[in-house]
DNA sequence: TGTACATCAGTGAACGCGCGTTCACTGATGTAC
DNA sequence: TGTACATCAGTGAACGCGCGTTCACTGATGTAC
């Protein structure tokens, strides 16, 4: 039955169901196909991803879902707020990730600290487009108050790690700065992998011996 | 006489005079005005640093620069060639002040290592707009040989200052690395600075501070 | 020094394009009785 | 259980916009004699 429908559609909307590589994205039957949000912003997290944030058009999510492109307005005020819906769901992602990967080592160890690193490669590198929405220029999109209340959040979790790894019972200056070194690092590094700097020097990167070899120079008592 | 000329220009094009702040972009004032390519390219890093790489536009340089949208077509194959010419305009002052704050320490010191840092982040964040079109995602503008063969130039010169401090004769693996480490942070904190990500989080960044805690960690002997 | 003419460096209008958003509409669904 | 009707969630056409680029053109300049 779906076949059918798809042999009926058009040729544009057509081709970019053979272009969509992940989860297939269930297209409308119907007026009311109850879950059209959903999909578009799934539709949005795609496209990002494809072509980074800067090329996203809310005409080609709609191609992709297969709705009219008035469609999304019924669910989000603007273009915006499509990109926001990515954003948080991008940065909840990020965050079970941290705390799954910190839990997969006894507290006080250094290799929390290089977990918690290798997390934010891992988001960066797998899904560049959205750690690039998230990480990126913050633009007007980024500027919605659920965003900004998250962010801290991450960030928090790394300073007590720090603080816990230096057996200190509270945040004070020395463990902020060391987490911002911590940060500092692995958002360079990140951007350098994904905006394919490091084919520029001749060396091959050995991401993990990196994540180690700073963590130890960030965190031993100099 | 220039002002005479202001006063019959359109209202639009007069506005975009008031607008630009720094060096006065001589407008042509007749067929030939013999400088068009100098004052395109001008006009592009304007915008470039005004609205941002991605913003900007042919047919706004245009109009800063008061010639028709034709007109650059005489100058430059198209759009990514105006942008190459400022991204190597960018990346030669670039690295004439890592040469002249080189120069300032004595051979060998730690402060040669912090005064490229010192350079990095004063590129980016005095000129943010074409710090991205150089050290942010590769676009096709970028692919061009010569941007290309330059870039490495810049980061050979790190990578001499450092085996040069650890008094190495040659560019070994382990100096690599630690370059490679001096980098990733200063093209990390670059970014958080460029891109609001310090105001997120509740800390004032002391950037000196912070480039000379890095440069001690990552050339110590561990 | 004056003139003919080739070349250079602009003009201005037009092109096709895809965009974000709005509009009046309409078909499907849920609810009250 | 059947019907009337309000509400919901879509449609499809249209809007104005700015974009990159091309075109035939034209005015200004440089050169040969």
């Amino acid at each position: 039955m779906l076949s059918i429908l798809t042999l009926t559609r058009s040729t544009q909307t057509a081709t970019y169901r053979i272009m969509s590589s992940e989860t297939e994205i269930q297209r409308k039957e119907g007026y009311h196909h109850g879950d059209l949000r959903a999909q578009l912003v799934e539709a949005t997290r795609r496209l990002v991803e494809e072509k980074g944030p800067e090329q996203f058009s809310v005409s080609e999510a709609c191609r992709v879902a297969g709705v009219s492109t008035a469609a999304p307005y019924r669910h989000f005020k603007d273009k915006d707020e499509m990109l926001a819906a990515v954003m948080m769901a991008g940065m909840e992602r990020k965050f079970a990730m941290m705390r799954a990967a910190v839990a997969e080592c006894p507290e006080g160890e250094l290799e929390r600290i290089v977990q918690l690193g290798r997390v934010y490669i891992r988001f960066a590198t797998t899904e560049p487009g959205v750690f690039r929405l998230v990480f990126g220029l913050a633009h007007d999109h980024a500027k919605r108050e659920e965003l900004m209340e998250e962010a801290p959040r991450h960030y928090a979790l790394v300073e007590n790690e720090v603080a816990l790894y230096l057996g200190r019972d509270e945040v004070d200056e020395d463990v902020k700065t060391r987490a911002f070194m911590l940060w500092t690092f692995v958002h360079g590094l990140s951007f350098l992998l994904i905006d394919e700097k490091v084919d520029v020097i001749d060396m091959p990167i050995d991401v993990e011996g990196l994540l180690w070899e700073i963590a130890r120079r960030v965190m031993i008592d100099r």
